[in-house]
DNA sequence: TTGTAAGCGTTATCAA
DNA sequence: TTGATAACGCTTACAA
């Protein structure tokens, strides 16, 4: 590997003048900084990073905690976050979260980033102080079921959403609202479903624990299985329309609804949350709640690193939903 | 940040010592071995990874060479690779990879990775020199269409999948085969369509250049629009099947058949390449080539690891796809 | 079995 | 405007 000292030596300056020269700093004379440059190229070299960090105590890497990498929406999101963070020159370190591992996580970024950005998980309180302790700020995208205060979040007003959303059906003549929910181990989920209730609530509509059902957040079967299992119960369902905490859960009741006869939205109404790709090219399209998940990668790299460069205060945000009706969602029968 | 010293200090013991604790190197007495590990645990002591990194050499981190994050093929993918790489203690870093600022590769990662895995990309020879180099192996998913000897690639093994399609098209009495193929700048799938076109030969089956629509691999719309203004120029579609080299661009095409009234696969039958979720949720579903991600991911993190920790050759292989027939292929039309 | 000390490749302080 | 040199936190001969 050809390091600063080799270039120094070529050059015929001292090791310092190279750093001077790489990193712009104090006023190297024109001639020197030239020659650097030169060696520079001539050898080839690049600095290391790993050593820049020790010294600086920046890695420049920024730490994602995915709960799974295959999920659209969860990518939808990193894509943003990507972008943004090539733009300042920070790079991105991505890890699937598990609660059992979640000990792992001093460990696997112990010196390794600037900053942390968690996809809703609820993350121990151990886990939080730890990360203030070692000075290495948590920041979270979605509204994670048990808040920390030095945890602040970016996410959507689900509770307006949720009532903008019910508000739609119950203007089609919906009155009993099912909810496909998640399982438990999917916490960062759970907030979808309370605030539908309270969007529920606040229009005085009926809710029963008959009609939650739930599914795996990125399993389209699982919410399959859930709703051809409730499908095969009796022939009739007791709401007349869904609401999904997933696109992919609400494609799996689709298909659950298509292959038992039940016609969308006809005899049900589906709605849903987040407004991945695939929900606008299944038949029927899936009405649902966009979710801006480029936006909000953009707008938590840019606070994030004004709060590491600058100091700004690290603080939540909610970015604008949107409501995006398509065929899926209809009167209710009578 | 509390350090080896200060671990040292409170256990009474040297800094090496606390190291070979840590690294289980050695044969340290079981008394100080638990004085040690208990001053660990009251400090909350953990590794600085980047100090540990610079004089090991060893990172334990991989970079990742994304094309485009938010697409379910990569990231498919990538979901095999996390999960393998985790299971052996190494960190993803994950970059998009884009042919103008491909220099930047070298900086970005100089010192900061043990391994690069491109998704497919041409490299640069330069690139490709430098990285061996550093003594940083690269190793790429999907058959670079510029390949190079010290470059080894996983892929499933296309000119036979594609002679397999090719052949149950040809079997339901296809004689034209139309393509949609990459714009210029996705490289990586310019190997899909030669493979395609190889196969057609081997079936002594003609092709037209006419026949060659031109999309963006994750752009649905772009197939859209492509198929679209195909479908515009006049009544008489000039093939009776074509095959997309990715599912999402079969599902741009599925949808400009739908919107034009062209019905699939009555009129049209589609075929496609890659096998993501969405394909099988269309309607009709895509019959399409089942590429095994998650099974490439794995088996790629074992291929570097062996290569990095035991020295043992880093060599391409090839995985086995399958043909997924589903009801978006069909006969022809007499 | 444990301790001392020399690096790893940087940055940054302080003199020159 | 430049050059020595001391860190940064760790691993690892080598010595004790």
């Amino acid at each position: 590997m050809v390091t600063r000292d080799d270039v120094a030596r070529r050059a015929g300056v001292s090791v310092a003048v190279v750093s001077y020269v790489i990193n712009n700093k104090a006023v190297v004379k024109e001639a020197t900084r030239q020659k650097v440059l030169e060696a520079i190229r001539e050898l080839g070299y690049n600095p290391n990073l790993t050593a820049r960090s020790l010294k600086t105590k920046r890695t420049n890497q920024i730490g994602v905690l995915f709960n799974n990498i295959g999920n659209s929406f969860e990518t939808g999101i990193a894509l943003g976050l990507e972008l943004k963070a090539r733009q300042y020159g920070q790079s991105l370190i991505f890890q699937t979260y598990a609660p059992e591992e979640e000990d792992h996580l001093k460990t696997i970024f112990m010196g390794r980033t600037d900053a942390i950005i968690a996809f809703g998980q609820s993350l121990k309180p151990e886990t939080v102080e730890h990360f203030a302790k070692v000075g290495v700020p948590l920041f979270s995208i979605m509204t994670p079921e048990e808040r920390h205060d030095t945890v602040p979040f970016a996410d959507i007003d689900w509770l307006a959403a949720y009532r903008e959303l019910v508000g739609h059906l119950a203007g089609h003549g919906h009155k009993r609202i099912g909810f496909m929910g998640n399982r438990e181990r999917e916490k960062h989920l759970d907030v979808r479903y309370r605030f539908f209730r309270m969007a529920l609530d606040a229009r005085g509509l009926e809710f029963r624990d008959e009609w939650l059902l739930r599914g795996n957040f990125g399993s389209l079967e699982s919410a399959y299985d859930a709703m051809s299992g409730r499908l095969a119960e009796g022939d009739e369902l007791p709401f007349t329309a869904i609401v999904c905490a997933s696109d992919l859960m609400a494609i799996g009741v689709l298909s659950a609804c298509r292959d038992r006869g039940v016609s969308v939205p006809d005899r049900l109404s589906i709605a849903s949350s987040e407004d991945i790709l695939m929900a606008s090219h299944t038949t029927p399209p899936v009405t649902t709640i966009h979710y801006p998940r480029r936006e909000i990668g953009y707008a938590t790299i840019d606070a994030i690193l004004a709060h590491l460069s600058e100091g700004v205060p690290l603080t939540g945000f909610t970015e604008k939903y949107e409501i995006v009706v398509r065929q899926s969602t209809g009167r209710a029968r009578p």
